[in-house]
RNA sequence: GGAGGGUUGGCAGAGUGGUCUAACGCGCCGCACUCGAAAUGCGGUUGGGGAGAAAUCCCCUCAGAGGUUCGAAUCCUCUACCCUCCGCCA
């Protein structure tokens, strides 16, 4: 939800930025009228009830009986213009950052930097599906018979580097001296604070997750209706809301935590689009960070997550480009977006393993997650404002070990296991 | 699934129809004292919204929604959540 300030002070500027994210810029146009007639009728309300009040100050019965029929008039006009109001008003999306590129989509996406050479293969390599049937460790035939399609089972050595690759992320995330490193890699003496592992909620309600602003596209959940619930698609959609109605004290800024959970997708509207493998299935497992931090460090933070990405992609020796979203192909609640785009070598081309979300106070506003200044020094001293609030893929396991099986592969069809995962995992997965 | 008890500001906690304009305390913010701090003293401190150039005035907010009443934290209805016990269960 936007800051109804900037929607009153400044609309043209609105009406702009979210034409550039494709969204229709005479909402705001509608908003400032609904806006206007609900301010008159407010005051008026304001009025008629602080006349109420002198009423039955007065024990004036027969006052109070009169004027209350009054109130009841105007509040019934009020719902109406309210609700409406409402329903636009959350229907305007977050305005792209300053140096959010512009376009429609994601073909005007800028690559910031790329890292790692795609490998030079000296044999025909496999996708990631012929490999892993070869080997006996991804089944989707037998899925598909039991749940349906994009369905996969992940046997043996597959599962084995899910876990490890799950180990290996909790286990450099929660590092104090790996995450000062990285931090102070994206701005000297920034918040060197570790993450904590969570295990979140799977399920939602209804009215959390349009706070979060994740509901819609509807299609694109699943629901429960016997219970009146949702499965997340992310362990950023129970992450979010973790610190809803509450108010954090500056000093316990940065909260960093690190979610672990299933996400559930239906894949509306793809049909046919990535069918082969385990791309772009309906259950997948994913670790999430989720941030909250003052305002004046949102996109540092952001940054911060994107250096987590870099580091976990480049121990793993995987070749991966850094690409800023342009405003059309961001989402609503964002206000930056940036993704890592890894090398699949079965599709010649970077493909989409993680994203990188800046939501400034879009979802903290209707969450009513807020920050209590501690210092002073600011002038802010005591002063409350809605929290910043970041989401970031760590790993998006499915397509982490696409990447692993199609880039580590060897000509025998077996592949070598990234040597930070080894540990875990052994050395090869050969069946 | 059944029975009972709860939910009040950042925290803790009083308040069972009419100065509740929500006590006391802690915390927090500001000021004074101090070289600085602690201690102390004084003042402020739920969160939203409206009118106004401003000073300021007003409205809403006691889990949420609705109702009764001239008047609701307080009475009624529904919902959510928490606690205790029983049942079921990994």
């Amino acid at each position: 939800m936007l800051d109804i300030a900037i929607l009153r002070d400044d609309p043209e500027r609105v009406k702009k930025a979210i034409a550039s994210k494709n969204a229709d810029p005479g909402l705001v146009d509608e908003f400032g009228r609904l806006d206007a007639e609900w301010r008159k009728l407010t005051a008026a309300l304001d009025e008629k009830r602080a006349e109420q009040k002198r009423f039955s100050e007065r024990r004036d019965i027969e006052g109070g009986k009169k004027n209350k029929e009054e109130i009841r008039e105007i509040e019934e006009r009020i719902a109406g213009i309210e609700r409406d109001r409402e329903s636009i008003w959350l229907k305007i999306p977050n305005l792209p950052s300053d140096d959010t590129p512009a376009g429609r989509d994601e073909s005007e996406n800028v690559v910031l930097r790329k890292q790692g050479e795609p490998r030079q293969f000296d044999f025909e390599p496999k996708d990631h599906l012929a490999l892993g049937e070869a080997l006996g460790v991804i089944d989707t035939e037998r899925a598909s018979r039991i749940a349906g399609t994009r369905f996969a089972y992940l046997k043996g050595g597959a599962a084995l580097l899910e876990f490890a690759l799950i180990h290996y992320c909790i286990e450099t995330l929660t590092n104090p001296a790996v995450i000062e490193s990285i931090a102070g890699g994206v701005k000297p003496g920034y918040h060197k604070k570790p993450f904590v592992p969570v295990i979140p909620p799977v399920m939602i309600r209804p009215d959390v997750f349009a706070r979060m602003a994740r509901l819609e596209p509807k299609d694109e959940r699943y629901y429960i209706p016997s219970d009146d619930v949702y499965l997340i698609g992310s362990a950023e959609h129970t992450l979010g809301p973790l610190h809803g109605e509450e108010t954090i004290a500056e000093a316990d800024l940065p909260i960093r935590y690190l979610g672990f959970s299933t996400a559930f997708r239906r894949e509306a509207g793809s049909y046919g689009k990535d069918t082969r493998g385990i791309l772009r299935v309906h259950q997948f497992d994913k670790l999430e960070m989720e941030s909250f931090v003052a305002p004046e460090d949102g996109i540092t933070e952001q940054e911060f997550f994107v250096a987590v990405q870099e580091y976990l992609m480049w121990s793993l020796e995987l070749p991966y480009q850094v690409v800023f979203c342009c405003a059309g192909d961001q989402g609503d609640p964002d206000a930056r977006h940036i993704d890592i785009e890894t090398w699949m070598p079965s599709q010649k081309k970077y493909r989409e393993t993680h994203s990188a979300d800046y939501m400034g106070d879009y979802q903290a506003r209707r969450l009513g997650t807020r920050i209590r200044r501690t210092h002073a020094a600011a002038g802010k001293g005591g002063k409350t404002e809605f929290v910043h609030m970041n989401d970031a893929t760590a790993f998006a396991v499915g397509r982490t070990l696409i990447a692993i099986m199609e880039n580590n592969q060897l000509c025998d069809g077996t592949i070598e296991v990234p040597k930070v995962l080894q540990k875990y995992a052994g050395k090869k997965i050969t069946g």
